[in-house]
DNA sequence: TTTATATATTGCAATATTACGATAATAATT
DNA sequence: AATTATTATCGTAATATTGCAATATATAAA
């Protein structure tokens, strides 16, 4: 138990979960409202910015990568942390979608 | 350790990461497509087709309750679980407004 | 009232997530 | 090469989530 069953479900429904779940927490919400409010970012601002450890800051940054929200480029001794804009849109679509088709339905 | 420190966070960042939070279970986007398709709902019907416990359903049930997304009226024996479309696009539209905003300045 | 049906709640075990200190890895600077 | 600065990874503790059986609750039917 305790495992989220997810050979039960279709690849749209595990798919559309994991894109909710990766932004369902606020210091992924503030790290991607503050790079968007940079135009750019270095790690080591967000350590700043967000009250949190640093080791914590690179795990979350580490699950917006999974979904491929945020592209990091090596530039010098930090990294450039940037929003990939064209997932971004792909995934507020992607999002939309599913607000549209199941409310059309609905009682 | 272990908590997340949501006093660190604005009022916003949280509010937002707990909808997307309760949307990322494959489960409760499965519940809510499902009561979309049916127009409406009895949580039995939703045992036999998703394969979860009853006790389970239930308990994502109230996930879903707890934003707002679902209105439980009671209808004899059963339940009907409707979706609550006033919450559900106001949510649509407090998503895509952090869509939007986020996008706009980025790199 | 008893029985059957539907949903909620409780208690618990297994796994996941969050957070952080310590440390490793990488790259610029001296 | 040694030092410094930045980010990633590892190990670990605390808490949260998921899932289910058992039980409680509520309503309809007999």
């Amino acid at each position: 138990m305790g495992v989220t069953k997810n050979q039960i479900f279709t690849q749209e429904q595990n798919e559309l979960s994991k894109v909710f779940k990766v932004l369902g927490h606020p210091a992924r919400v503030a790290i991607l409202q503050y790079i968007s409010k940079q135009n750019a970012c270095i790690c080591n601002d967000l350590v700043n910015e967000i009250g949190l450890a640093q080791a914590t800051i690179s795990q979350h940054l580490k699950e917006l990568k999974s979904i491929g929200l945020l592209d990091g480029e090596v530039e010098g001794k930090s990294i450039c942390y940037c929003i990939n804009v064209k997932k971004w849109e792909q995934l507020q679509q992607l999002l939309n979608s599913f607000f549209n088709q199941t409310r059309i339905n609905c009682c």
